[in-house]
DNA sequence: ATCAATCATATTGTCTAACAATCTGTCAAT
DNA sequence: ATTGACAGATTGTTAGACAATATGATTGAT
């Protein structure tokens, strides 16, 4: 019986807040991939004992956001091509499923969100405001996991995007694609609109293998391969 | 270059022993889901400090293994039938994946051996060999997994089968269900044979979707719903 | 000048000890 | 039976220490 008057006592532990703000100085890009992360800096950074941080990292590091190094320290993970092509393998089954789950499951309510949202999205095209636009986005996809009423999935989701996120600097630039972008989500809402999830699904997948496409030519284009 | 030679750093520190050994003792079953995991006799079972023991909770529970709780101390994880349900759904998407994946990037020498494996199970319909039985089925997903090529996807199917494995008391003791099983497999491996990734992926769909079925009734049966 | 061995230093890996904050169960008072 | 206070146990967090390992500079030999 959980009640609507519950304190929330997540973030009471300093653990917790440790977390949250790592993960948000390494997707903000305040720690920018391959950078070291030498525990008496990170201490001092945020004030923390070392036993705190080390724990923190140990959570970031399961989140595959943080690559540990045996006796060298751990490292913001950088992405190299292979790996990118793998995470957007992945993300589009999940995404995929998403859809599928929210075409089924969603509210009324979380459905006409979702549109609204999207009314937002198709409103931008031509401006130039990345930062809205990234945002919209972002409210797009809560609401769709919202939909799923899937935690795990909203979790695993979560997780997957955010190892994606550092390769948002590649994407941005070739933000010349997002009429291609909106054209392909919007494929993806009319199938949810007809209730056709298993459409709306394969809709969401070829989104996400266009997108993938987008990051193997920048790839390829500034010659980022790593040893 | 990685010499035949080199030694396995993996293992060195003693962290990533104890969260290994931990892990292990959850999924073993050795400890169950609902304990407790208090500390001093985590420190006590292990023999290592409070520090190093803490680390490896933190890492558990972003795995899902472990569920904390502020002030009360950490949990082995206990699935309802809802998460249950949950994990379930994702995992269909990421088994699908994985048998398209396969199908598509496999080599000749993988196919092979997951066709051997496949043979191996099939000669176990009608034996009483549970143990060989969970084995055979590892070794199947552990094939699968390798040639996928995606490490990602390994390492996301592998953290959400942690998860379900929980559960597999609930399903050992509905083994009779083994040639259904095997029976839904089958036509996955066949798929395969056939180089057709979408049928195979539609199949172990199929296949995770009935697995499911089965735990939501014996939750049913057991009546094992929790607060 | 180049290469290899050596050594000093910085950093990580791990442990112990301590104390504050919080939870839990007990016992007394009403 | 309910409330409240109290004691013990457990978690949250810090500090300090030392061993093991990595890194970069120095030295020595060729």
């Amino acid at each position: 019986m959980t009640s609507k008057y519950a304190l929330d006592r997540e973030d009471l532990t300093l653990n917790a807040r440790l977390v949250r703000g790592l993960r948000e100085a390494i997707l903000s890009g305040d720690l920018k991939g391959g950078a070291r992360l030498v525990e008496r800096e990170m201490t001092e950074m945020f004030g923390v004992s070392r036993g705190l941080l080390r724990e923190a990292i140990q959570t970031l590091a399961s989140e595959g956001l943080i690559t540990l190094v045996p006796h060298k320290g751990p490292v913001v993970t950088l992405l190299g091509r292979e790996e990118a092509a793998q995470l957007y393998r992945v993300r589009g089954a999940l995404e995929g499923l998403a859809c599928s789950e929210f075409t089924q499951r969603a509210s009324d309510e979380q459905r006409q969100e979702l549109f609204d949202i999207f009314a937002r999205l198709e409103a931008m095209v031509g401006k130039e405001e990345p930062n809205a636009l990234v945002e919209a986005k972002n409210d797009f996809y809560r609401c769709l996991l919202n939909g799923t009423a899937n935690e795990v999935l909203e979790l695993m989701f979560t997780q997957l995007n955010n190892r994606i996120v550092q390769l948002r600097r590649l994407t941005l630039s070739a933000s010349g694609r997002f009429p291609d972008t909106l054209k392909e989500i919007g494929r993806v809402v009319n199938a949810i609109r007809a209730g056709d999830g298993r459409r709306a699904r394969d809709m969401a997948e070829a989104h996400v293998a266009a997108a993938a496409e987008v990051v193997q030519r920048r790839f390829s284009q500034l010659d980022l391969d790593k040893e």
